[in-house]
DNA sequence: GTTAGCAGCGTTTTT
DNA sequence: CGCTGCTAAC
């Protein structure tokens, strides 16, 4: 059943009169649960309502207990509520939510989900008034820079000076702010070699050409045909009795806009979010879009969650010191019951090695339970970084000394080059008139057919107005086309053909097939055939993805699916310590927090200082209040002296949020090693110190004076005498000197030494690295990794 | 048509 | 320093 059946049967005038005032609300133990303000968020149902939701506060509990409430009292049917998120993540958890908060699967919610999967719904339905046909393909990042780079181009327009990647990010801006090709403000004008605007209308043609939208245009073209179409927004505005918006400070003008469209009906939005966390403004998120809600949704009632369920005191008043130096904020006060625990705690280094040292003692001290603390394990442990290249240390570290670490957000499954060839396969198989697919995969693998031959395809295709794989089909039967690559070309579109006709057979076993066309295109072989370090990898990504077909009904409905899931969420068992980028925290925990690398220039980042100068300085304080706010029980700030960038030493001044920091809520550490002489102090001087850094003047920075007159006299972590460390005879004994090896990260290598339980390993592309030896295999086992 | 070698560059990234 | 992506030579 489609999920717009029971919308159609109420437009025509069917819709059966809810009963909801005329009943007596059930029961409501839920509501038990609440605090106070939690109970205000749930029950004050009608009218706009902003939930400002401080970190840890129980958000996600208040939002869910408001719908499960809304369906209890009868205000609304489960179809007539729309939910947005903005991950599937999010998603999910809300449906998981209200479905145990009810006591059965919330499976009658058609309307809770994300942005763009509401739109696509939407989309689909409405199509004809974008000028698309409702099967219409939803282009990635990927394939959105390729389509550019065609036009730019075609254009004449020098791709070196002018990159499609920077074209993408200013449409992508544009239509982040629902401006359409004709509505870009006369002040853009300039924009790429002021050709922007004529550029993007005609990448808006093209798109339209191949029935295929990017993500902006998800949002974009609903907002167009509401604008456009009063009845169709009107059936929406009456439908959603309503509407529940979660990070609110995250929307974006066009994802606005469409809010602010279909709340006109009911005018019953509550939106929740926190000022305080928007850390996606470069992203064309608005924080001006939650400040100024009360004005743009008269009569809003505004709900504070302030008790926080997190963390600890120290934390909490260490991290609201932090933001407190943000201008323009509604404002909250957070506080908690919790006991007192630890203060944060904040520590300097002399290079970013030597913090990864530090942090790896650090986590396994924790993991022991030091200090009358109880033990922590690595799984509620998270390292949390500005930049994702600052996780090289701790990878490299974590390795040496043999600590298990999982990378969240890293290369995302559905973005991979292997998955991304075989969705084009598969996209091909199911509608041969996917240029975009023919194009990717036509000569991958190597079938003899280059630019040329590509080209030949082409003209073929564009002077008959067919689609490439009809222009193929003529160039084959014309044979317009030399020898080995006409041959390729005639046992593709064979293939082509042959995949597509069992594609449309109903009920056809869509997984024997999908193994069929990687089989039989030749791209299994193709990597099997590939010596290269990531090549296994790459089988095994194939075999998870033809395993992920299982939960589809046919590959149509799986390419629907992927276009707007590109998580990758791989449940492992072993207790590991989790690094991530800040922004790739936000609204997860830990108990214990790392927050490495607090330098001026990197964190913040000096690149947003002088692009966004004081707003950007802004964003990044939010980034610290997000870091601190993520950690339960132990916070640790640290920063390096020196730091290797781009190979070359720099040298920094601790972070100005450092100095944010209240000082009774911090407790300095010494760093072992450096305790007794004291930082600055004489045996500390440049004559002793890598010459590199020499003339840096850290030592007589405000920042770092002020570290010295806090500092504690306790130190922490001093270097062990015994250290537990467990060796593994059966992995010392299984290498020897000579012998070839994989290693998931580095790829193939040769070991060249032996020390103990670690190897000294010379990658042939990562170059040679110490590791423990049970993280690697021999390399004939990696070898024939079977599909 | 493929590949080696070199110039250029270098936050964050929910969909 | 190390990666990406293009040009120039096989």
């Amino acid at each position: 059943m489609s999920d717009f059946d029971e919308f159609d049967a109420f437009e025509a005038g069917a819709r059966q009169s809810l009963s909801a005032r005329a009943m007596a609300a059930r029961p409501a133990p839920y509501l038990d649960d609440l605090n106070p303000a939690q109970r205000a968020a749930v029950e004050t149902l009608d009218g706009p309502v902003l939930m400002l939701a401080g970190a840890g506060t129980g958000k996600t509990k208040a939002l869910t207990t408001r719908i499960v409430h809304l369906l209890n009292t009868h205000r609304a049917r489960p179809n007539e509520i729309l939910a947005v998120t903005f991950t599937n993540k999010a998603a999910r958890e809300m449906k998981d939510r209200v479905g145990r908060l009810l006591g059965q699967p919330a499976e009658g919610m058609p309307w809770m989900g994300t942005f763009h999967s509401i739109s696509v719904k939407l989309l689909r339905r409405h199509a004809e008034l974008a000028g698309l046909k409702s099967n219409f393909t939803i282009l990635d990042t990927d394939d959105q820079i390729r389509l550019l780079k065609q036009i730019i181009v075609a254009e004449n327009i020098d791709e070196k000076r002018w990159p499609a990647r920077q074209l993408a990010g200013i449409i992508d801006g544009w239509k982040n702010r629902a401006w359409t090709p004709t509505k870009v403000p006369a002040a853009e004008a300039s924009a790429f070699n002021n050709r922007g605007t004529e550029l993007y209308a005609a990448y808006q043609d093209r798109l339209r050409t191949l029935n295929a939208v990017d993500f902006g245009d998800l949002l974009l073209h609903v907002v167009t045909i509401f604008q456009a179409h009063p009845d169709v927004l009107e059936q929406y505005q009456r439908w959603f009795r309503y509407i529940l918006v979660d990070e609110y400070q995250d929307t974006n003008i066009a994802q606005y806009m469409w809010l602010r469209l279909l709340a006109q009906g009911h005018r019953n939005i509550c939106c929740v979010g926190d000022d305080d966390q928007s850390i996606y403004g470069w992203r064309g998120a608005e924080v001006g879009n939650i400040l100024r809600f009360e004005k743009d949704f008269p009569g809003a009632q505004v709900i504070r969650l302030e008790q926080n369920y997190r963390s600890t005191p120290h934390i909490l008043s260490a991290a609201s010191g932090v933001i407190a130096a943000n201008k323009g904020r509604l404002g909250k006060t957070l506080w908690t019951d919790a006991q007192e625990g630890e203060k944060v705690r904040l520590i300097g280094h002399w290079d970013g090695e030597e913090e990864a040292r530090w942090i790896g003692e650090e986590i396994e001290a924790l993991q022991r339970g030091t200090r009358g603390l109880d033990p922590i394990s690595p799984d509620d442990m998270a390292i949390l970084v500005r930049a994702s290249h600052q996780m090289r240390a701790f990878e490299d570290r974590f390795l040496t000394i043999g600590l298990p670490y999982r990378v969240i957000g890293g290369p995302r499954f559905y973005e991979r080059l292997e998955i991304r060839d075989a969705m084009a396969y598969f996209r091909l198989a199911v509608s041969p008139e996917d240029d975009l697919a023919f194009e990717r995969i036509v000569n991958t693998p190597k079938r003899g057919l280059g630019d040329k031959a590509q080209q030949v395809i082409q003209r073929a295709a564009r002077d008959a107005g067919v689609t490439l794989l009809e222009g193929a089909r003529r160039v084959v039967s014309d044979a317009s086309l030399g020898g080995k690559g006409l041959a390729e070309l005639r046992r593709l579109v064979a293939e082509v053909d042959r995949w597509h006709q069992r594609a449309l057979v109903p009920g056809h076993n869509h997984i024997e097939l999908a193994e069929q066309i990687l089989d039989d295109s030749g791209y299994t072989a193709m990597w099997q055939n590939d010596k290269t370090p990531e090549a296994p990898g790459r089988l095994e990504n194939l075999k998870e993805l033809v395993k992920a077909l299982e939960q589809f009904e046919n590959l149509q409905g799986f390419l629907e699916h992927v276009a707007l899931i590109m998580d990758n969420e791989t449940e492992d068992v072993a207790e590991k310590v989790s690094i991530m980028t800040l922004h790739a925290a936000k609204g997860l925990e830990f108990p214990a927090v790392f927050l490495p690398g607090w330098e001026d220039g990197l964190f913040p980042s000096q690149r947003a200082m002088d692009e966004s100068g004081l707003k950007g300085l802004e964003e990044e304080r939010r980034l610290a209040y997000v870091g601190i706010t993520r950690a339960e029980r132990i916070c640790t700030i640290s920063f390096a002296a020196n730091r290797r960038v781009y190979g070359q030493w720099q040298s920094s001044l601790p972070s100005r949020f450092i100095d944010e920091l209240p000082e009774e809520h911090v407790e300095v550490l010494t760093p072992p090693g450096l305790y007794g002489g004291g930082y600055g102090a004489a045996g500390m001087t440049a004559s002793t110190m890598d010459q590199r850094v020499a003339s840096a003047n850290v030592y007589n920075s405000p920042g770092w004076k002020r570290l010295q007159e806090r500092t504690a006299t306790r130190p922490v972590s001093q270097p062990r005498e015994s250290r537990n460390v467990v060796i593994d005879l059966d992995a010392v004994s299984s290498f020897t000197i000579g012998d070839r090896v994989f290693h998931q990260k580095f790829g193939y290598g040769t070991v060249d030494g032996i020390e103990g339980d670690k190897l000294d390993v010379a990658f042939d592309k990562a170059g040679r690295k110490k590791l423990v030896a049970r993280f690697v295999v021999a390399a004939a086992q990696a070898d024939d990794i079977p599909f």
